[in-house]
DNA sequence: GAAATGTCTACAAAATCAGTAGATTATGCC
DNA sequence: GGCATAATCTACTGATTTTGTAGACATTTC
């Protein structure tokens, strides 16, 4: 499971996504709109904001832009900011990487090796699906599924 | 990460699949020789157990015996019994499936129609990796790579 | 019946998660 | 210059989860 706040901020990117680009939105706003608590969020920006994927502006019309195209910024650049390591273990972090106190030799290990598949897959889909790809099925779907009762009466 | 409990747990397996089918392996024995806590090992093998992964033997030449053939348990079974749903999101999950309280519209959530391609992709490996898969990957890795100053003076 | 094993329940320290609180700083506007 | 509106920063806190420990109990074998 990823974290609540690593939640909030792919859907704090996304709500920034949508609408103009150039145009700053308020946390005030994106929090209401998405329902993350204000204070919150305030936390979660600044952290995109130090790794690059934001940028902020004070004062009135202040807010946050995004840095880059919504189409460049991944999903596992993102959980890495919020969450930390993908890996699923400490001794298979490509940016954290720590041995297995335990563990005596990595060839040897019995599951590292399985591990490091199920890192690879994960990271294939993560670094290959951007806030824009999310904002592009999310849209695709509501398209496609609620089709109520087409309204053919005339 | 997966919890250092999954580890132990995938380890002991591992221990329990190496060896004699018949031969009960003790969790004294199996603690010191994976460098587990015994009575940590106490309370996940009685999971294990309680999930039909393993059976035990009480009294002097008891123990513990795989309940399966290792080629037959899989590493998300595994995983499942012991850090719980393996979904990136709760509304995602197929044993624990729960809707998320801030969002509004499974369709039209940006970020869930990534995650399900994750969880695919995880699943996919997590569940056609078994444990003698790993032992033999592990194997065959010491096999090939350690060949230091290859023995060739005769 | 004694010794060796697994079983069960409870507890506890440490870390992590999910926020809150409140003072501070920068900017635009009058 | 001063006020309103934003972001910024530091610290704290309560709840939960993780990673174990402790100790009494039950079962089997010899």
């Amino acid at each position: 499971m990823i974290s609540q706040k690593a939640k909030y901020a792919l859907r704090a990117l996304s709500a920034l996504a949508r609408g103009d680009r150039a145009q700053p939105r308020q946390i005030s706003e994106i929090a209401t709109s998405q329902n993350i608590p204000k204070k919150f969020l305030e936390q979660i920006l600044l952290d995109l904001k130090r790794e690059g994927i934001v940028r902020s502006l004070r004062g009135k019309q202040g807010g946050y832009l995004l840095l880059k195209p919504a189409a460049e910024i991944t999903f596992g650049e993102v959980l890495r900011i919020i969450d930390g390591p993908l890996a699923p273990l400490p001794c298979l972090s490509i940016t954290a990487y720590r041995r297995c106190d335990d563990c005596d030799g990595e060839l040897s290990c019995e599951i590292r090796h399985v591990f490091h598949r199920v890192a690879e897959a994960e990271r294939a889909v993560l670094f290959s699906s951007t806030i824009a790809d999310g904002i592009h099925l999310a849209d695709e779907a509501m398209a496609e599924a609620p089709r109520p009762a087409e309204t053919v009466d005339g």
